[in-house]
RNA sequence: UGGGGGAUAGUUUAAUCGGCAAAACACCUGACUCUGGAUCAGGCGUUCGGGGUUCGAAUCCCUGUCCCCCAGCCA
């Protein structure tokens, strides 16, 4: 490829940047980058727009991406998560050139922070963090320089050596870049770099008890392994001026840090603090819990990899802060799995149907097409019998127009099966329908009529003789708003939880070939939507999660008639 | 008169050096269908406001408005 070919096929500004540098040479042709997450939580969908960007830039400019956890706060990380967002990447579908962390450089910045310290550059401040902040000025007005801004070097030095040794207890020192304390820019003020903290990593130990800031750990880290292109977002642009900072002042290698918006969606919040309260105060049932927002919860509600890889290629990379539709996310979540997912019959809410004219005992085996979207899915074979299950709502006894399904001397088709007539409901002593009695039409077997009659309706159906029983999660969004902080005053976004976004259906029942199913493959329920086999399952007791419903146009017709008829009152 | 970033259909994005404003989702019609699924056809609707330059402006200039980020010893 030509360096104008790379030109002309870039996407999007910061493509068009990397193809510039590249074909400036300014980075010697080099091109690498890196997806740099805190091990403090889990990876959400929001997050895989930037493991995209930078997996699939370095795959595009023959470079490469490593994974590098910013572990440089042993307070809020774990080895939990460290594993768990190895696993999502992994998942998604990126594979990093390799895993390294921050905290393998901590010897590394520490003589850094002293070669700074002999520029003086940086200087160790006795300022409680009270009045550090006080120091600091607001954003209207500027700061004022700290009383130990200018201790010697040789002071600065045997300070900040006796901070690495431990003989300080938290709080009671900081090690602080010298730089302007009247910049507009408040993170030019002099911004600390380290911090006292008594506490053990899950790395290192208790190596240190001194560990870098962010902005002191980040630029340096892109620096030593060599990173050409330092993605990040929006927020990080105040902090570039310091970033480039510390690398000139330094005088090391320089890489170039680019900002983009980050991804968020309606009904859902993507932030790890707030997801962590959610699993703190128990409402959900964990960072994987189906509803999380989460890559572990999306992969556990049976959501393909591919469809966040492809809404991430849909919405691009650009600089305008934005929140995309959920619905969006379900409409790739469908595209994919209509195309993929095997199709097989449940009833969610079995209303028992008996075939009265067709012989008690007998079992005869029809074949179903696995997956009408792809052929080479094959076929497999369902048992029909006397005794069925079909959906209690695909029955009415007193249908309004347009319902095409089973009513009172009404003929559907069972799909694959027979045309069926329904001769009389039976209810119990309520008045609640529990049974229908219904004749088949032996001659349509496998769905035709040989006399060419045509039925409105096609409905799924299990036989009761042959089903496997099931427990079936359902699951609604997360908040019942599209922004969860549209709260009244005084509340906060957990006051947006939707209450029904969890039901279980017990009673769900279905066709054998369930059984074959491995645990997290994704099928589809005809008629009903995807589902995805959870772990929780054991051999007698499967359970599943629904990952999303198919569209529905029958419902969308009930809810307008329903507005209708309110209208016209 | 703190600094920085941003604004194109309901949403997210395109639009080569200033040259016909477009796609997907959503929504609405209709066709087709052994999933009220899928598919197909059609419809809806857009350059933040006001000036200016120009034959021609989403794009350039001036001006105004609105939104986002920053005052952690978080990242």
């Amino acid at each position: 490829m030509s360096d104008s070919d790379i030109t002309t096929t870039a996407r999007d500004f910061i493509r068009e940047a990397i193809a510039e540098d590249l074909s400036n040479g300014r980075f010697d042709g080099r091109f690498q980058t890196r997806f740099p997450p805190e091990p403090n939580g889990y990876l959400h969908v929001g997050h895989a727009k930037a493991i995209g960007l930078n997996f699939e830039v370095a795959a595009e400019f023959g470079g490469h991406c490593n994974l590098r956890f910013d572990d440089t706060n042993p307070l809020k990380e774990e080895q939990e998560f460290v594993d768990a967002q190895i696993a999502d990447i992994s998942w998604l579908g990126y594979e990093p050139a390799s895993v390294l962390y921050t905290s393998d450089y901590f010897g590394q910045l520490y003589e850094w922070a002293l070669q700074l310290i002999e520029s003086g550059h940086a200087y160790v401040d006795d300022l409680s963090q009270e009045e550090i902040r006080a120091y600091r000025g607001t954003l209207t007005e500027p700061g004022t320089e700290s009383p130990y801004r200018n201790r010697s070097v040789e002071e600065n030095l045997d300070l900040f050596k006796r901070m690495k040794a431990g003989e300080f207890p938290d709080g009671a020192k900081v090690l602080r870049a010298k730089i302007d304390m009247s910049s507009p820019n408040v993170n030019l003020r002099d911004p600390v770099m380290y911090r006292i903290r008594h506490a053990s990593h899950q790395r290192t130990g208790d190596d240190w008890c001194i560990y870098p800031m962010y902005d002191w750990a980040h630029g340096q880290s892109d620096s030593i392994e060599g990173v050409t292109h330092s993605l990040c977002s929006l927020e990080y642009l105040n902090h570039r001026p310091l970033y480039d900072w510390y690398l000139d002042s330094l005088e090391v290698y320089h890489p170039r840090q680019i900002e983009f918006a980050k991804l968020e969606f309606t009904y859902t919040v993507t932030s790890k603090r707030r997801l962590m309260r959610l699993v703190e105060e128990d409402r959900v049932a964990g960072w994987d819990d189906p509803r999380m927002p989460t890559l572990a919860g999306q992969r556990r509600r049976g959501v393909p990899a591919k469809a966040l890889r492809d809404l991430c290629e849909h919405v691009g990379i650009a600089r305008t802060n934005s929140t995309v539709e959920i619905e969006l996310l379900d409409h790739f979540i469908r595209q994919e799995l209509n195309r993929t997912a095997m199709r097989v019959m449940g009833v969610l809410d079995p209303l028992p149907v008996v075939i009265t004219n067709y012989p008690e005992g007998e079992t005869e085996w029809v074949e179903a097409v696995n997956n009408p979207e792809d052929e080479d899915a094959g076929s497999r074979t369902i048992p029909f019998s006397r005794n069925l299950l079909i959906e209690r709502d695909d029955f009415m006894e007193d249908p309004p127009r347009k319902f095409f399904r089973l009513a009172p001397g009404r003929e559907v088709r069972l799909r694959w099966g027979y045309f069926i007539r329904c001769e009389e409901v039976i209810k119990n002593d309520r008045g609640e329908v529990v049974a229908l009695h219904c004749s088949y039409d032996p001659d349509t077997k496998g769905g035709y009529a040989p006399d060419g009659r045509k039925v409105r309706g096609t409905i799924h159906w299990v036989s009761a003789d042959h089903a496997v029983p099931a427990e079936v999660r359902l699951y609604d969004r997360l908040f019942n708003v599209e922004d969860p902080f549209d709260v009244p005053e005084g509340q906060d976004f957990m006051a947006s939880l939707s209450p029904d976004s969890l039901s279980v259906q017990n009673e769900v029942q279905l066709e054998p070939s369930v059984r074959e199913l491995a645990v997290g493959q994704t099928v589809q329920f005809e008629r009903k939507g995807y589902f995805c086999l959870d772990p929780d399952s054991a051999d007698d007791n499967l359970v599943f999660n629904r990952t999303i419903t198919l569209r529905d146009t029958w419902a969308r017709i009930q809810s307008q008639t329903r507005r209708k008829g309110k209208g016209r009152r």
